[in-house]
DNA sequence: AGCGTTCTAGAATATTCGGGC
DNA sequence: TGCCCGAATATTCTAGAACGC
């Protein structure tokens, strides 16, 4: 039955064919008349149909398919292992009679209809991998006998009639609720790197290629899923921040980049790496509720939480008393509350800090006000960027709200402890070793969170550009 | 169709109908027959059924719900206008004909039943927000004549009937795959924040709550989704510890804080501290066996476990050697175990450390003894605070176990390095070293696990009031 | 009656049959007849059923197969001793009649059916240990005659039937509520350790596969429990490691650990603790998509990111200047990459750094070159380890790949880091520093993605031991 | 201690809508 | 306009935690 075809997977998946060198077929039985001619062949040469036989006897369920629900033995099930994937480390895909996601309805029918041929299993492999359920059923679709509407070719899918194909074959071999098939099948494309060369327009036929598809189909069974938010999200940020930093007025570059570095030696980056955050790791969600408002995320909001933390330890390490600020912005308070502090927005530029900084930064407001005040931002304030009447000050406003402070912050570790120090009249020693712990402290804070100091600036062009051709 | 029902929704959601305010009706034809009776209302204080006749006539048809599979049009088909929601800022509820998500199987006989209703939008009202499709069928489900099946009564989600809510409404009101679809069904009520509360298992009849529904079942449709369990869980460990430090009579501030900072300067915070840490991050869950026993998570073992390693390598760094508490308590063999050492809950107050003290820390019990005597205090030891013989030593008991081992494994970064320094005669500036570092690792091993050091504890009630209302 | 079959398991469980050494039948009476007919033979080298001759005429029976719901004889009770275990030190496999456990659901038939047998012990034998109840009654169903519902072929569970097997076979073999009892029972799969491969929701036929299980179904009987996702996924990493450690041709441990440590003072551990990682923290998946190629993890991708990153801030803290290979290595291009350098898999032994060890990790590479080369290595490069020319740098090849590298990047943290304070005559007390900050920060680095520097080798063998008991 | 049962949560993929370019 | 992607929810599998025995 399918157990031809899954075995077949496994042969693959098994390494005992090498993907892209040896020419082979994937037979697999036709599921509507039953006979079992093999397809597309898996070769990386050649797309032979092979032979088969057997299956008459679901011939007559799978005519009209799906009525009863479930039990028809058209399609393949699939080994998923992990969520949603197919297969695993020692499994292999197995074959199965009913379609997996055919009919989710309700009534148990799946006893009156044809029984599952999952015994039919001859394979007893285990595919090295788990594959999504969309590569799989994917691959399944383009082996199966199914060139009226889509076929394999050339290291390249070609869909001959997008409407057939959502109105025949789509039901068959994804769950969905028959809206927008196409649409959810064009959205599962992208997020497996599939990109569409051909037949621009609606319905037109079209095909689509992938950079990690080879000519050999099984090198489908291989592709990454996208993952949310890394690169893309990067990239946007980046150019977000490079936005950002190329509208500032004064682009003399201001030391940034981790604490405690500049104030001994040349900076190993400037201020333009506020452009060069970028968030990896887990979902890192971008939602702006208000227009033009920046809500920072949970994470982030926990970064800024462990900055100012940081402030603390370090400031205390080298013996320099906590900078009023930290004690006047407590991060619990703000934790959850969105922005950090009355002075959100303001970047500070080192080396020449206003002299009411610090004080400036200690405000007042009681954690009541500073929430109602951030609030009324939420609403009232304007995109647009205003410069402070401190030229040494720049008043992002809202809108960069968020970064702007993480810049803040950091800029603010080093310049405004030497700012203190000199008030204080601290040895240079100290200072310096509030520098080294907050180094140590404050990078690893950022890799924690996923946030990553990036390269310098003329790295970043280039990252740039990976990431756009990414 | 079903736009009254739906146009009521709105007329909530756009604020018109304050919930809980007044007594309204959700008028909503019944399905099978269409006679708009109104079921249940939305009054806050009362929970009136509606006249509901009707009901005899769908019982027969729901006696072989589904046969053919999809075609009946008793579930509401809507818009979503952001993905997944109901409702939202461009978009209204709108009702529909056919169930989209009855049966989507492969065949699409969804066209062959009635049609969609997708334009069938009469209200004209823009929800102030979107609505998930789980709470807006919640409701529906609950506003429909399913008395049967499912009461919404006393601000609680009575199940009466889970075989016949699994088998008659689910399929309904819910696109699944018919295959455990009540544990799906559980598994969204968790998103939401339902907690079952009674009938455990059995299919038995059970019920739900919610901490932010009201008697108003509009409350529903407020609900937020848990995102990662973070403010919740933040808000509940900020109450335990609380309680936790109000249990301590000697209100006096002991210096705790960051490692490596108290010995140099005033302290930063003080023992009032111990109930400042709070967990964000991915949930952490909290479990007390024993009543009044705190038993640490594996997260907070963790902690513990990577605070020795700071321990480990700081005094490497600093040339110090190894502490001999943290030879004599491999992280590794207490990462499953629970506490951490023998000398759990108790608070060094650095300055003026025992004597003994660091022998007492490097105890001589062996690892089994630890456990066999942590299982023996769990049990015996009471609550309350008693006050060690050394006055600079507080025995905080059980009660405060696995807080007040995170604050000795701080506070002992320094005053036993101090004393093994002495004893060592090392000089004071591998000492500093060792503090040094020690602050910039342990710092960021709490942020990296998302404990904060919260603020002092005024302003943390003001966080607690804050989470209570969020 | 069923004594036979237990005494039978008894045998195995005693040791008397070496699991996987003898071909041996578990005779096992037909359920309706009687007839003693060996179905499964639990032969280590094929997995012939046996004469199962009487197939067919069970297929009758099982066409209405427990139409009373339980009371058939067929199933197995057991006597069991200590919680939930089936045979052990002082109980033994008992057989009976009824089901005991058959439909505790929704009708309590059980009291109309056959008596249990329980205390109807035959057997003698004592297992070498105990066999929790779900493992013995899910090989108790593997081994009667319930290939319609549920079959085991090829080290694989193949459940044809989930409705069937939920309706007709649970309620014999488990004490369930009938509530969501297919829920229950893959709980306890995954207990297990056994993974859904195949059929995805839908009561859709489904496979399951476990790592432990050979063909011969008597080494489910050997399964250990889970205890929790800590242990067991250190205990698969550790004994991942164990075998990359042991795989290398030197044993002479080099210093590694805690960086910044060991220049200064004896290590507190050695190479052998790269078999010491261990995670712990939330699931970290483990998939390779090539065999013998690990394709490391998006968590353990930004783990090298960030101690790129920690090499940058550290070294430039300590004026050190940027490390070539770090800014040749730019973390975000390889952030999505694989593998990290072009010297990827190349262990450093720090102390005899060789002299171009640093240009060589500074290689030239373009990024595009180095992922082409990455993408070669994972279809091309042999699992096999090989030396390299220099004896102090060892080539694991790529099998090692990911975790070499962690190796690497952390071995490489001081020695690298000496060879360039050397070339750029820095101060030894700028060393130093860098030393400090760099413990500070990879330790924390380390901390914060689960990653535990674990005790000295012989600790670890203890808790490996542990693991394994666990 | 270990297992079974249940409730809850984590993680990955799937589905769907909207928006940017 | 149409392709591509962000974002949120939905679905599924797996695992953590608590409780009882």
């Amino acid at each position: 039955m399918d157990s031809d075809y899954v075995s077949q997977l496994n042969r693959i998946l098994d390494g005992n064919i090498e993907p892209g060198q040896v020419s082979q077929t994937l037979p697999y039985p036709n599921e509507i008349n039953g006979s079992s001619t093999s397809v597309v062949s898996v070769s990386a040469s050649t797309h032979s149909l092979g032979t088969s036989s057997s299956r008459s006897s679901s011939a007559a369920s799978s005519q009209l398919p799906r009525q009863g629900g479930v039990g028809d033995s058209s399609a393949v099930t699939f080994s998923s292992s992990t969520n949603g994937l197919i297969g695993g480390e020692k499994t292999h895909v197995t074959a199965g009679g009913a379609a997996t996601y055919g009919a989710t309805g309700q009534a148990p029918i799946t006893e009156d209809a044809a029984p599952s041929k999952l015994a039919d299993c001859k394979t007893g492999q285990t595919p090295p991998h788990p594959v999504p359920e969309f590569l799989f059923q994917l691959t399944k679709m383009l082996t199966d006998d199914n060139l009226e509407y889509i076929e394999w070719k050339k290291a390249t899918i070609f869909v001959h009639d997008p409407p057939g194909l959502e109105k025949n074959l789509l039901p068959r071999y994804f769950r969905h609720s028959n809206y927008s098939s196409f649409v959810r099948l064009q959205r599962q494309m992208n997020y497996f790197g599939f990109r569409k060369i051909a037949g621009k327009g609606k319905m037109a036929p079209c095909s689509y290629v992938n950079e990690h598809a080879k000519e050999d189909i099984s090198s489908l069974l291989y592709i990454k899923r996208k993952k949310s938010g890394v690169s893309s999200t990067a990239a946007r940020l980046i150019s977000q921040q490079n936005r950002l930093a190329n509208s500032i007025p004064g682009a003399k570059p201001a030391v940034m980049s981790v604490p405690g570095v500049m104030m001994q030696q040349a900076p190993v980056s400037n201020f333009g790496n506020i452009s060069q955050f970028a968030l990896s790791g887990s979902s890192i969600p971008i939602s702006h509720q208000m227009p033009g408002v920046y809500q920072p995320t949970l994470q982030e909001q926990i970064i800024l939480a462990q900055l100012q933390q940081a402030h603390t330890s370090a400031a205390s390490a080298a013996g320099l008393g906590l900078p009023q600020y930290v004690q006047c912005a407590p991060m619990m308070a703000n934790l959850n509350q969105g922005l950090l502090t009355a002075d959100q927005g303001q970047v500070l530029y080192p080396g020449s800090l206003p002299e009411n900084k610090t004080n400036s930064l200690a405000t007042t407001l009681s954690i009541q006000q500073q929430q109602q005040q951030q609030q009324e931002q939420q609403v009232s304030v304007p995109q647009s960027m205003v410069r402070n009447s401190d030229p040494n000050v720049f008043d992002l406003g809202v809108v960069s709200s968020e970064r702007a402070l993480l810049t803040q912050q950091i800029s603010a570790f080093n310049p405004a402890m030497q700012v203190q120090a000199a008030n204080d009249n601290l040895s240079p020693q100290a200072t310096a070793n509030y520098g080294q712990v907050a180094a140590g402290a404050a990078s690893a804070l950022y890799g924690s969170q996923g946030l990553q100091l990036g390269p310098a600036r003329s790295q970043q062009q280039t990252l740039e550009e990976i990431l756009r051709n990414a």
